[in-house]
RNA sequence: GUCGGAGUGGCGGAAUAUGGUAGACGCGCUAGGUUGAGGGCCUAGUCCUCGCAAGAGGGUGGGGGUUCAAAUCCCCCCUCCGACACCA
């Protein structure tokens, strides 16, 4: 069989391709009105510019790459745009080290992770770059929290907050993990400290809410937003101080047990604790410990197992039976949760018990379990598990905790507590005291206090002469000509907020910018992004399950309310990648096992790093690179099959022989078989059928046939996956004048997608007895006929009574006999 | 502890939405061919046990159930992974 021995160069084609296609502006998006093409927002979460691309990178941007060019073949205008996130901490941090400008190592970074991303032949808008660090977008982003300040959703408030050591800055709780640092991995302390907040909080329901809205992502993503933002039901009960006749509120989700309080505790910050404790003459005890706790603040796992406490001396009275109990102050209760204050029922919460025992308190009973018989004195641990009420007056006898609803429903009905709902998530801090991010558009004047800097002054640049080495406080603060300013309201002297905001901020409406990213009257066009938003198909990792997702959500209905967007949910599809991990770790510096794509491209070819990827295993599954990396310098087994689809697709283009009609079956069934799995970004199923196919039509030429269609369909199917080869194939093989990557998808017909032949089996009992090879499309009476003649059945039916015959054309009959 | 997800060859994984040939496709491995050698490329084989073969038996973490038929649906259990975890 003479073939044509043309090699397969990736280093050839490649860098060929990326000129065309930029000369030809193959990936720009029209978006012009008069366009009456569908609009499809392809949408990748921007990198940081931290270096070159990582191996997760070169994995999510292939698959988001592949969907983008998949919708664009379908004739969509498609908009698939990047940028960088590229303010942060890394950026300083690797600054500081190498003793150059953040700014200078930032844009460094962004030149080289571009230049990778053009390389791999990325279909991305170039023409809409952006980075979140530019004047020109941060602007906007400044905008913007003067309008969350106006709407009174931005405010400055003293709280404790996360304070990492190590970066010298506070942390929003959701970067936090375990009680340490997200970034650096310091431990962190709980610290009072004055700082800006975005009122998240007053959007929790409507972020519960709207999940419904999003049926297209992963479930573990839901549960874990469901789970941080935290809902609890419950009751608020009202409580009084014997010695003041003060009132307090606590919050409790088990109003069933309020005839079991023995004690009351208030968290060391709430507001009322001086003056019981004055009223209580505890003072002294009480303001060691707040002062200690100033000073040596406790880490979030020390708080956690810490259960002392100082009686303040004063009394709480039991709104249910009028009982006097002592109250007590203890860090164990977080002001941020609730009220800041509880009521203590040692016998069914915990850590109430664990209080009680500690510092010998009473435990009084009020659920006994069905079976045994509760003893206070016995007791090791709190019992919280149904049981019937005891011990509480009206309510004895009814089950718990079915009578939450009936207590609380007689709370309300005698004025002591009502219904109410908390939430476990707290309002978003967005100060940092760092440098490489936007300054807080606030000027601070003594006569006007907080006063938001006019939009036409902004942005409120970022000063490039400044000591960013970190020292408690924000460098802009050692900036004289920054900080004095003068008042936009009196023009008094007045000094600038110094500290910059959180880069989770900068990221939570990029991919509105991206719709207009030149936009000089606002942050964006509302008639472009009405045109593009919601985002058709949202590519990122799993890591922002929580952080971005959930501010981007926020701040969409943020802008929602302002009547800037027409939408409530930026992201109705979402889909996850897996990790790139090696030998079962996670890639990092320390570890020293990073890998990067680039010089697998390098070597291989942009087109085998993408396949090899998106082959490797489901999308949203994690990938080792040890289990798929070639070995030394043997040829990857993608680059292979890449080769002998080029060698195929070429010869098929030479051949003037019919193609057969298997293979035009096969072809059908591919088509049919990838374009379904495109839709669920199953890229590896769909990469095995291509191979399927590819094999076929290698066959059929070597046995003299012909397969011109079944190449046109297997490149025009290659081209989302492996955009180079196709388009080499496309134009040079198969000598189309237009580019691959504005072919039409191509279609299949129904009627052509089952075999011509097929294998018909013949169970007895449910076993495999025979398989036969039969002419597609033979009736129920026809195959029962084959099956009743196969000599396997037959002898495996000897000396059985047939009971009954189950017929499932075309491919299944199964011989069913008596037992 | 709570909430999610997942357990299939030596390996990555198909088949699960829609119950109907388990192991597609690939990696690796074995044998052979081509080549000065290596790489590359090509051909064949590759779930386990018995058997020369035809074939038979077993097999999708474990146990039970539904069904003519279960990797797939239902119940219980085990293991692994992830998130959250004094949240009152």
């Amino acid at each position: 069989m003479a073939r044509i021995m043309a090699r397969y160069e990736p280093s050839e084609i490649e860098p060929k391709w990326i000129e065309r296609w930029e000369a030809e502006g193959l990936y720009r998006a029209s978006d012009d009105p008069r366009d009456d093409r569908p609009r499809f927002y392809a949408l990748d979460m921007f990198p940081y510019p931290s270096g070159d691309l990582h191996m997760g990178h070169a994995e999510a941007f292939s698959g988001g790459d592949a969907v983008a060019r998949y919708k664009a073949m379908q004739g969509n205008d498609v908009l698939h745009p990047i940028g960088w996130d590229a303010f942060g901490l890394p950026a300083e941090n690797a600054a500081i080290k190498r003793g150059i400008h953040p700014k200078e190592w930032t844009y460094a970074n962004v030149e080289q992770q571009a230049t990778s991303f053009r390389r791999m032949g990325m279909s991305f808008d170039w023409s809409r770059r952006l980075n979140t660090c530019d004047p020109e977008y941060y602007r906007w982003t400044q905008w913007l929290f003067s309008r969350f300040f106006e709407r009174g959703l931005a405010y400055r408030k003293t709280a404790a907050a996360n304070w990492c050591p190590h970066d010298q800055t506070v942390l929003a709780n959701e970067q936090v993990k375990d009680g340490t640092c997200e970034r650096c991995g310091s431990v962190v302390v709980r610290k009072d400290l004055t700082q800006w907040f975005f009122r998240i909080t007053d959007y929790a329901q409507r972020l519960l809410d709207d999940m419904d809205q999003l049926t297209e992502w992963p479930e573990r993503v839901l549960t874990m937003q469901r789970n941080w933002i935290g809902r609890s039901e419950g009751a608020t009960v009202t409580f009084e101080i014997a010695e003041t006749g003060n009132t307090v509120e606590v919050f409790t989700t088990r109003p069933d047990t309020l005839w079991g309080v023995t004690f009351f505790v208030f968290a060391p910050e709430h507001p009322m604790v001086p003056e019981l404790a004055k009223a209580g003459g505890t003072w002294d005890q009480v303001e060691a410990l707040l002062n200690r706790q100033q000073v040596t603040p406790l880490t979030d796992k020390e708080q956690a197992e810490t259960r002392e406490g100082i009686a303040l001396g004063v009394h709480v009275v039991n709104p249910v039976n009028g009982e006097k109990v002592p109250a007590f102050v203890a860090p164990y209760v977080l002001m941020e949760y609730g009220t800041g204050a509880v009521m203590a029922v040692p016998a069914h919460d915990q850590r109430d018990f664990e209080f009680a025992r500690e510092h010998d308190l009473p435990v009084r009973i009020v659920i006994q379990p069905g079976s045994e018989h509760l003893d206070p004195q016995e007791m090791t641990e709190a019992f919280a598990a149904e049981g019937v009420m005891v011990n509480s007056g009206p309510f004895d006898g009814e089950r718990s905790p079915q009578s939450i609803a009936t207590v609380t429903a007689w709370l309300q009905q005698q004025a002591r507590g009502e219904a109410s709902v908390s939430y476990r998530l707290r309002d978003w801090l967005i100060s940092r005291q760092r440098y490489w991010g936007a300054p807080i558009p606030i000027v601070h004047c003594p006569d006007h206090g907080e006063v938001v800097v006019p939009d036409d002054q902004l942005p409120v640049l970022l000063p490039e002469d400044v000591d960013f080495r970190p020292g408690g406080q924000s460098p802009l603060a050692r900036h004289e000509g920054f900080v004095h300013t003068t008042c936009p309201i009196c023009k008094g002297p007045a000094t600038r907020d110094t500290d910059t905001i959180d880069t989770f901020v900068d990221s939570s409406w990029y991919f509105l910018r991206y719709c207009s990213p030149r936009e000089a009257s606002g942050p964006f066009d509302p008639d472009a992004v009405a045109r593009w938003m919601p985002v058709g198909q949202y590519t990122g990792g799993v890591e922002h399950a929580i952080l971005h997702l959930l501010y981007s959500r926020f701040f969409t209905k943020v802008l929602h309310d302002m009547g800037l967007v027409g939408f409530t949910e930026p992201f109705p599809r979402l889909m996850n990648q897996g990790q790139v991990i090696f030998d079962g770790a996670s890639m990092s510096k320390t570890k020293g096992n990073i890998v990067e794509p680039m010089p697998i491209v390098q070597a291989w070819g942009a087109d085998t790093m993408r396949v090899m990827m998106l082959f490797a295993g489901p999308f949203e599954d994690d990938i080792d690179w040890k289990l798929i990396a070639p070995e030394g310098d043997r040829r990857p087994g993608v680059t292979s099959w890449l080769g002998r689809v080029y060698a195929a697709v070429f010869d098929a283009a030479a051949s003037d022989a019919e193609q057969s009609g298997a293979l035009t079956r096969t072809q059908h069934r591919t088509v049919q078989g990838v374009t379904e799995d495109l839709e669920r970004f199953r890229f590896n199923v769909a990469i095995s059928k291509l191979q399927v196919l590819s094999n076929e039509l290698r066959a059929a030429l070597d046995a003299g046939a012909g397969g011109r269609q079944a190449a046109e369909a297997l490149t025009l199917l290659l081209a989302p996956f492996a955009p180079f080869l196709a388009e080499e194939l496309w134009r040079e093989a198969l000598d189309h004048p237009e580019s691959v990557h504005r072919a039409p998808w191509p279609s299949f017909d129904p009627a052509l997608t089952t075999r011509d032949r097929i294998t018909l089996v013949v169970q007895v009992d449910g076993k495999v007895r025979d398989r036969i090879e039969i002419e597609s499309g033979a009736d129920e009476t026809a195959i029962e006929q084959i099956a009743r003649a196969s000599e396997n059945a037959r002898r495996a039916l000897e000396g059985r009574e047939l009971a009954k015959v189950i017929v499932r054309a075309p491919k299944l009959v199964n011989f069913v006999t008596k037992r």
